[in-house]
DNA sequence: CGGTTGTTTGAACTGATTCAATCTGTGTGG
DNA sequence: CCACACAGATTGAATCAGTTCAAACAACCG
């Protein structure tokens, strides 16, 4: 796969299953295992309803390109985006209805299995629970990420920590590389919990500090290391 | 054990580890097999250093009286409190170290187990991976709320939805019982993302409002209903 | 080309913070 | 029982960050 200096998220594809739960940590053998389990492939649509809020989840999804939300919305409609889903990310199912819904930020292609095939496949070694709570641990470590952000950063602090995230995420070098930024200012007010015009106000603000600057969606890093101390951004909570 | 009219959290002492895992939905077999794992019962006091952010946090640990938190501090050493496990309520092993803290709210009983003997029974049977799966995924959502409190609600519904599931989460029932208020407000405040100065402001409109009234660190709850509505509350999430 | 979606900008407004002072309750030691 | 210390709660005034509303602009797509 030739990586080029601007590479979409979208255009990432997976290697695959297995590879990405070997990467993750999960050993080979059990990777391609795993890989059998029945499942179908699907794209999803930006924007377009995918499962909504208050339904069974009783499937797994793995995200194999491109980039999927959760998010719920509070009482009065307002969204909140609760988690991001980058490739090699999954969506394990659960017991009962979920309050979030899923939708993909840019066109995506999942990998969906049956709940019960899950299952029977992880009942099959007791190596694939270990593996799997430990990266229900990372999601977690992630949220507690984002609560800090949401809870006790201000505006510029929280859009730059988000795009940190997101370039250690979809695994860009800022050195070589600039960011398709996949989020609308909307979508990034959605997860910040600020409003779109807040976050244009931040770009802006960015752009004349030097630390970026922008070319339609592409985001060049100027000065990454000021960046990452703007946003208090460590990448620790992400292994 | 006689159930007053009014109960400090911290008096709850949990009926025993198995009961407790037996009412989360574990097997009673199983249950009592796991009360079987070698453990010690340490007393928290509130406020004292008991596990730092940083390091390895190779134990499990059940809450069987009180309530602990874990908090994180952001770069700038503003603090925010991430999660909260209440009686019955465990903190998982991880591989490596954690990147939050963990603290009692109030004086805490809590039951510390070593992460081999943890993993250990959890190997012994597939029942017992597939449990501590759903209640992490029940603490994702949590998260998630808490997400949603902090990203999309203004600080009365914030404030008052930490109470409602505080109320949930501690099994008071509203209708005979108030609530000892086990937080300060500079601890709300680290949950919520607010001030402590803000937190005292929104108890006072509440108060104003005729929706709640206040005995030292006892809250009554004179409308139910309406500060739920008002906190956007619901309780689906925490089941 | 026209419609749609997303971005950008300005001006007025408001909710929350900050700082600082005061008040209250609790525990301690004399 | 009082004096004192300390932590937490309460209040006010000034300030500021972020929202809201509204309008203009740009990019994209069929």
């Amino acid at each position: 796969m030739a990586t080029s200096a601007t590479v979409p998220i979208d255009a990432k594809v997976g290697a695959g299953l297995a590879e990405t739960l070997t990467a993750a940590g999960l050993k080979p053998a059990l990777a391609k295992r795993f890989e059998q389990m029945p499942q179908r492939q699907v794209t999803v649509l930006p924007r377009r309803p995918f499962r909504e809020p208050g339904v069974a989840r009783d499937e797994v999804m793995f995200v194999r390109s491109g980039l999927l939300s959760k998010y719920k919305s509070d009482g009065n409609g307002r969204r909140q985006i609760v988690a991001l889903r980058f490739v090699g990310d999954g969506i394990l199912p659960r017991q009962g209805s979920a309050d979030y819904g899923v939708q993909a930020i840019v066109r995506s292609e999942v990998l969906i299995g049956k709940r019960e095939d899950f299952a029977a496949v992880v009942d099959s070694d007791a190596e694939y629970s270990r593996f799997f709570m430990q990266l229900m641990e990372r999601h977690s470590a992630i949220s507690y990420e984002w609560l800090v952000n949401c809870g006790r950063r201000d505006s510029t602090a929280r859009v730059t920590h988000l795009l940190c995230e997101t370039v250690e995420r979809s695994h860009v070098d800022v050195a070589k590389q600039s960011l398709i930024n996949p989020f609308t200012q909307q979508q990034i007010a959605d997860i910040t919990g600020h409003t779109s015009v807040n976050v244009n106000r931040v770009f802006a603000d960015l752009e004349r500090q030097g630390l970026i600057h922008r070319k339609g969606r592409e985001i060049f890093f100027d000065d990454w290391a000021e960046l990452q101390r703007v946003a208090s951004f460590r990448a620790d909570y992400l292994r």
